[in-house]
DNA sequence: TAGTTGCATTGATAAAAATCAAAGGGGTAC
DNA sequence: GTACCCCTTTGATTTTTATCAATGCAACTA
């Protein structure tokens, strides 16, 4: 049959990166979740192959013509939104798995920059062919828009801690964050590598880089982690949890 | 034919509320932007009638099953996200046009409130409706996907304001954004009514209400507004934007 | 291995916004 | 029409974070 054909000739891209939805153990976290073998294989033939970049390259950049979304499948990046007039705010940290360029869909252009900050592979997903083929599969239709629905709660988050939270509760929110993320990737949710520096988690935090570096020092002298440089080690989740529900007695 | 007895028939809900995106001025700022008359045609058929609500009341809340996508036909709401431990914060202000609601697709219930600060009316778009036939329809399929990622690009945009502005910047960045918003529905741009209090304007953009409350006074103090309650009167919006760039002569 | 260069930490001080407090004004409901 | 309540304004003070400045650490390079 032809379809066993097309699942076993995986396409190759120019930098010669096998890439298969099929095969991929992301697919579960990813843009294939809940096809059809069938419908992967379908999803296969259109992505556009995978793509390499070196740590500090950029993926795109803030007014680049959009064309593709990109899934993460290995590595980890960063997305900030520059102004004319020297603001910088980076919008957030992507790791394997999750989807990037979404941004760039409503003026077809991209409205903010992504950069590897270690060496890192993504799949390109045109999105044009994405956009046909999730017309005739409805599973994957909705599961795009799952994911970009996922991406506004996600902000909505990102706006609560900014609006709503003091320093210590952004990085405690920040620690937690990236804690579930690694853990439901089959890393240590505990023991991690930073990959940011403290200036990039503080423009994502809304904060200042000394801001950051002071609060890492007070966590760790209250025991509730162990920073050297950028090794985390998380010491004591629940009490940085209860970093983030005021026990002030609140009426609620 | 029968495709045009329907474009007559009208249908109704139960409040008795016309609903047509072919009758209705806004469609080229809402949902059925750039579709063919026959095509927008279809999207009536579907579009589940419409909704009244009265200040106050609210249209969904986080935790609501979610059904629809809203667009808002008149009147002016907040959507805000709470949490446990008693964070409020306002996510947004959607006006006529605007699309409410997709918070709820990720997870089929919705993630936050949508309250109508004023006498309100909504058009209901039920999704999974809306889904198949946007399936059929390709124009309406991208539109929908650009209504979604420009709803990315304005949480990007509120981000960047949470994180790197201080007060007065956020202040006079929310006003130009009212004004142009009620300028292209063809109000006035220079002088408006604010539908919501300074506690909710602080916590859209995460100040307390008295620090919003000094600033408008003393934007007015200044010459750049003129205020009174809730009566806002832009004096001078080439001024009020140079405060959004910072003259410190950033290199870059 | 030494030197360089970013990145991170820490301290002292300044600036910004929050908090506490009180009074005034306008709109709403009766 | 009027009274009440919520919203808003303004002031005094405290808290938080930014800023300025200097040192320390670690990885990379020559």
């Amino acid at each position: 049959m032809h379809a066993n054909v097309k699942q076993n000739v995986i396409p190759l891209n120019t930098a010669g990166l096998k890439v298969a939805c099929s095969q991929c153990n992301l697919r579960e976290l990813c843009l294939p979740f809940g096809l059809s073998e069938q419908d992967m294989g379908r999803l296969d033939s259109l992505i556009g192959g995978g793509r390499k970049l070196k740590r500090g390259h950029y993926l795109y950049r803030a007014g680049d013509p959009f064309e593709s979304i990109f899934a993460v499948r290995s590595g980890f990046f960063k997305t900030d939104v520059l102004t004319e007039d020297g603001r910088d705010q980076v919008t957030g940290f992507q790791m394997a798995g999750e989807i990037l360029g979404m941004d760039g869909i409503s003026t077809e252009f991209h409205s903010c920059n992504a950069a590897a900050l270690e060496d890192s592979e993504v799949c390109l997903i045109p999105f044009t062919e994405l956009e046909m083929l999730s017309s005739e599969i409805h599973s994957l239709q909705h599961h795009l828009h799952k994911v970009m629905s996922r991406e506004i709660v996600r902000d909505h988050g990102v706006m609560m801690l900014l609006g709503t939270m003091r320093a210590e509760e952004r990085l405690a929110a920040f620690l937690l964050n990236l804690s579930q993320r690694f853990g439901s990737r089959g890393y240590s949710p505990a023991e991690f590598h930073l990959r940011m520096t403290r200036e990039e988690i503080g423009s994502y935090l809304g904060l200042k880089l000394e801001t950051v570096s002071r609060a890492f020092s007070r966590f760790q002298d209250e025991g509730l982690i162990s920073v050297q440089q950028k090794h985390i080690r998380i010491l004591d989740i629940p009490r940085l949890k209860a970093l983030l529900t005021p026990s002030d007695g609140r009426i609620g």
